[in-house]
RNA sequence: GGAGAAGUACCCAAGUGGUGAAGGGGACGGUUUGCUAAACCGUUAGCAGGGGCAACUCUGGCGAGGGUUCAAAUCCCUCCUUCUCCGCCA
């Protein structure tokens, strides 16, 4: 099977299935693996077996022509030909419905926490460290849909016209800041030597499914409808990424890198497009949870002895970035109930958000382990041993705006209503300091 | 969107139903050599999955998935990709 390997390890579950099940427990979930091992071992039988008689046919079928050749009969053979055939062709029927059904239950289990993590949901996220302070005002500060209505810069309503609620205009310096944002977050990447991915919007399932969004969160995302999609597999063909790390991740799915490739590291720009099915949430007004946002995504794929490494560089480039705009965050460790699915240790950054009183995650810095790898089959060959092992796959926001906006809009406000502009965002503005009503 | 052709290893490529998938190039190893080259010999079908303590062995892989057959790279169906031509178009 080149694609659609298993999230976890099936020969940790075998060999340590107590293990699996206490990691498990962190996140909530209660599996007990008696009954999958024992279909487990049904199947391995009826595979051997099976295989058995394959290798007989093949023996066989070989003699057949010898057989002919010398003038002799050879009903009696092929009558024991056909015989073997129809118990192939059932027993490899059944093989195939108790891989489905083994499939499907180790498909739907997450990716085990890593060690450190602890268990239970968010009111378990530990902040492990502030940057900054928050801003003291002496006048009444405003909510940032205030302050860009106000600046005639972000428009609602016409975002609403053109798309329905979530979905807003950037217009004028509202959309010049907003691509200064994207270059500032360009720059620094490139100066790391990651490589910039622009990648298709557009994706195929396998690649929905790799990265673990897919089967589960399906709902989660905008599925495109074609002609014909309504007959295929799964109601659909292709989807709108909801972040470029389901367009990373599959960059080198079904492939066998170089261990001297390793690790390589890419960032992407694309627009994040989500449902958001059900989400909404009236302190959640302005462009805090939009169907459509701008993200910078940095990636890696590493070395799994060098995995955790590379997880802490990933978090030091986000923070600086929010750091050299100046804003004041937290960041957060993130207890197993609360990192997605796919990832085993999650740390986020969260910006101060005045208005709400609370901070709103700007990255979030996850390692999956080698959880997406074998999803999606990418491996590299050991240079030592020769033998092919699954890559590490990490990602970070590098960073998303529609938080980073709101931010800049609320901590930098001036009592006049202006709004400072960050200076490393200056050189992508014709160096312009302050924003100022537009008429 | 329409018509046609093709997809076999790192590359080129033979193979239209019958045991282990030709051949060449390249790469790697060896012999020879003062060194290099040449020549010669050898290795090079990935990968996945079973069984076995192991040596090892078996099964499935010829773009993907199904089907026909005792037997499929080879015949049939669906899909994907590439190329050529036509149409349309930012």
């Amino acid at each position: 099977m080149i694609f659609g390997g298993n999230m976890l390890d099936i020969n940790l579950i075998r060999k340590d299935p107590e293990f699996v099940s206490e990691k498990l427990a962190l996140r909530g979930l209660e599996i007990d693996f008696t009954e999958f091992l024992a279909n487990d071992q049904k199947r391995r039988d009826l595979i051997y077996t099976t295989e058995q008689l394959k290798a007989e046919r093949n023996k066989s079928s070989a003699k057949i022509p010898q057989l002919k050749k010398e003038g002799k009969n050879a009903d009696e053979l092929l009558a024991r030909m056909r015989e073997i055939g129809d118990e192939i062709k059932a027993n490899d029927q059944l093989i195939a419905e108790l891989n489905q059904q083994q499939d499907d239950f180790v498909v739907g289990l997450p990716n085990l926490p890593a060690d450190g993590v602890v268990g239970g949901g968010k009111e378990n996220n530990q902040v492990i460290r502030t940057y900054g302070e928050k801003p003291k005002f002496d006048f009444e500060p405003m909510h940032h849909v205030d302050i860009v209505e106000h600046l005639g810069i972000v428009d609602y309503a016409r975002g609403a016209k053109l798309s329905g609620a979530a979905n807003w205009v950037y217009r004028g310096m509202g959309a010049q800041l907003e691509w200064a944002l994207l270059n500032y977050f360009i720059q620094d990447h490139l100066a790391d030597n990651y490589e910039m991915i622009l990648p298709p919007h557009l994706l195929n399932y396998e690649c929905g499914y790799t990265a673990g969004q897919f089967p589960k969160f399906v709902d989660d995302i905008f599925t495109l409808r074609a002609k014909d999609d309504s007959e295929s597999e799964h109601g659909f063909k292709r989807f709108l990424l909801p972040t470029s790390e389901t367009a990373l991740v599959n960059l080198h799915r079904a492939e066998i890198l170089n261990q001297s490739e390793l690790p390589k590291k890419y960032f992407a720009y694309t627009p994040c497009y989500r449902s958001e099915a059900g989400s909404y949430r009236a302190d959640e007004r302005g462009m805090i949870r939009g169907h459509q946002f701008n993200k910078v995504e940095i990636f890696q794929y590493a070395l799994p002895e060098e995995s955790d490494q590379a997880l802490e560089e990933l978090i030091a480039k986000a923070e600086k970035l929010v750091q050299g705009l100046g804003l004041h965050y937290q960041v957060s460790k993130l207890a197993a109930e609360d990192c997605s699915a796919s990832m085993r240790e999650t740390y986020d950054i969260e910006v101060w958000i005045p208005s709400m009183n609370d901070y709103k995650e700007v990255s979030s810095a996850s390692n999956a382990g080698d959880y997406q790898a074998r999803r999606g089959a990418i491996r590299f060959k050991n240079e030592e041993t020769g033998k092919n092992e699954f890559v590490h796959t990490l990602n970070a926001s590098g960073l998303a705006t529609s938080r980073i906006f709101p931010a800049i809009m609320e901590q930098n406000q001036q009592a006049d209503g202006t709004v400072i502009i960050p200076e490393v965002l200056r050189p992508f503005m014709n160096g312009t300091e302050v924003i100022e009503p537009q008429q």
